[in-house]
DNA sequence: CCGTGCCGGGAAAGCGCTTACCTAAGGAGG
DNA sequence: CCTCCTTAGGTAAGCGCTTTCCCGGCACGG
């Protein structure tokens, strides 16, 4: 791997001077030695190592992302959004993938102070573990602490600045809906129980709920893990244990594909004799079949607005915290029951 | 931010000390001075700086990736595989997104370069332009040659470790299914005319096409951009051009989910009157209606072969081509013409 | 013709860490 | 009891780069 001092010498000039010729730096160099020094990085193929420039002058230029799952099309998005920012300042983007494990994300909050990124964005729902939750924190305030930016998605209880879905309003516009179109007998497909998202979206369900003057037995609320497939086992427990159900709310869409995958493979006609409704909005849910009702979460603008947050606002004072609407999409797959 | 000297100095002892105790060195250490090193840790909340430790000991750890998009279904299951195999490898995987822009591409295999990536995996399909293939083949030889790793996925012509889809043949599963089920007059989504999948793909189905003694005028191929809006707008025009056809090839699932779409608004049957077909056999294409026929490529696997290529195999000798084959996916979106 | 100022370029320090090498102290062997 | 080896710990070099500081040479003004 040739060095700046390879190319210095074969130019035959000092380090400082080639260094200064490939950072254009301001101070003024003549024209024949820029000449050579450019030709011998050409020739040897030079690359700055990106590590000693970030020893010698600590400006950081990487920022990290924490989500639970990339491929998951929810975080795809919202990865997109967070890209797209980061790329706009010129930065470069670290992505881990938590699965979900709460100490693998504190593993990285770990790794990426180590990498000296220059701000870390976690998305993802924040989890009912108290302890977990204030040693995140913890670590947060330290990085912070040291200059580093934080931004968080879909979680308010933590240092940094925050972007938070408005999860239980839009379970609230989910029941409304139901309700608004007669149903009685809903079951609920709840994502896992240690998430706060999850948490958020019941409640709100919960209290369009009791607006209507009913309740959410737990027999009709089955926990999956907020993916296709887990959904549909949840579909089936939910008819088992509740045959008459003419809804079915699923606290994602993901979940909500599998219990239309579910009810296909039985016969039932969606949304004749059960509704279903889904909630993020992500792309495919408009290509299934019937289209998806669903809440629209403006996923990739979430990621954008988080990052903008880390890269610019200031760090000092109070964390922004900005919330971010959630929105009802009629499509084909709810109507009145029975009907 | 603290550093190594200010630990030492906390516990009482030497930088080296605390470098060895910290990094388990195999250097005896008394138990004494162990503690007190540890404990200076954490109540400084002490991370070493990694680029640091980098430049000092030269182990490359971090590896990169560069693909066209992670948001794309597509490149989200090929990355899946990826980061699961580097995780297990203990390394840190960096994410770059070309936005199928050769240019870029360029680019992050120097900044990855920079970043003293051990190995560089590049996924997602070669380009027609000999200039700009050269060019990155050069890049990547240079790279290969200081030490570092390289695999792609999706491309053969270059330097390092290959995986290489049955691009080819998938086609030609897909012209073949089309012919034995009866169709003549079949018009194909192609992808962006500049990369090497669309062509391979595209010769596939023109062989199968040649065998059953026909041939596949221009006018029943639409280039699209391998997204599902440009698929619905593409099939729109395969439509006006020839209102006859019976059968829809798309070159990825992502376009033919946007044909389906299309269809389904023009009040077209599928499979009745429209057989369509795509290829990749991404997640969503068993939960769109009807579900997809398609060609299946193990994504998730590709992912992982190529980075434990990149890893694991030898630098030295010839590079490997692994071939991934094809497979045919029958599912309910493809039936005899008229019926 | 000399002093002053400016300007292009080099020397060297230092970023935070690892590690080869060295040293002082203690124990074993003669 | 002295020497020599072992061992725990420290000293310092150096990884590849940036940048401050300095120096020599030139042009200009007096």
């Amino acid at each position: 791997m040739a060095t700046l001092a390879d190319v210095a010498r074969r130019a035959g000039v000092s380090p400082a001077t080639a260094s200064r010729i490939i950072n254009g730096s301001p101070k003024p160099v003549t024209e024949a030695l820029r000449e050579r020094v450019l030709a011998a990085v050409a020739e040897l193929q030079y690359v700055p190592n990106a590590h000693a420039q970030l020893l010698a002058r600590p400006q950081r230029t990487a920022v990290g992302v924490i989500v639970h799952d990339v491929s998951d099309p929810y975080f795809a998005e919202i990865t997109r959004g967070l890209q797209r920012v980061a790329t706009e300042h010129g930065r470069l983007v670290i992505i881990c993938n938590s699965y979900r494990e709460p100490d693998r994300e504190l593993e990285y909050v770990e790794l990426l102070r180590a990498q000296q990124v220059a701000a870390i964005v976690l998305a993802g729902s924040g989890y009912h573990d108290s302890a977990f939750t204030r040693n995140l924190d913890n670590k947060l305030r330290v990085y912070e602490h040291t200059g580093g930016r934080v931004a968080v998605i879909g979680r308010h209880e933590h240092a940094g600045h925050a972007v938070v879905p408005a999860n239980e309003m839009g379970g609230y516009l989910l029941g409304e809906e139901l309700y608004r179109l007669g149903h009685r007998r809903i079951g609920v497909i709840a994502g896992p129980r240690a998430l706060t998202t999850t948490t958020d979206r019941l409640a709100g369900l919960r209290r369009a709920a009791r607006e209507h003057g009913r309740a959410l037995p737990s027999r009709r609320v089955a926990y999956a893990e907020f993916d296709r497939d887990s959904g549909a086992a949840a579909a089936a427990d939910l008819l088992a244990a509740e045959p008459g159900l003419t809804a079915i709310a699923a606290l994602n869409d993901s979940m909500a594909i599998g219990a239309l995958a579910l009810l296909r493979s039985r016969g039932v006609a969606v949304p004749g004799e059960v509704s279903v409704l889904g909630f993020d909005d992500m792309p495919v849910a408009r290509d299934v079949t019937p289209a998806l009702t669903t809440i629209r979460l403006p996923l990739a603008e979430m990621g954008a607005r988080a990052m903008t947050l880390a890269l610019t606002s200031s760090t000092a004072g109070e964390p922004l915290v900005e919330q971010v609407p959630a929105e009802l999409i009629r499509r084909a797959s709810a109507a009145p029951p029975g009907g």
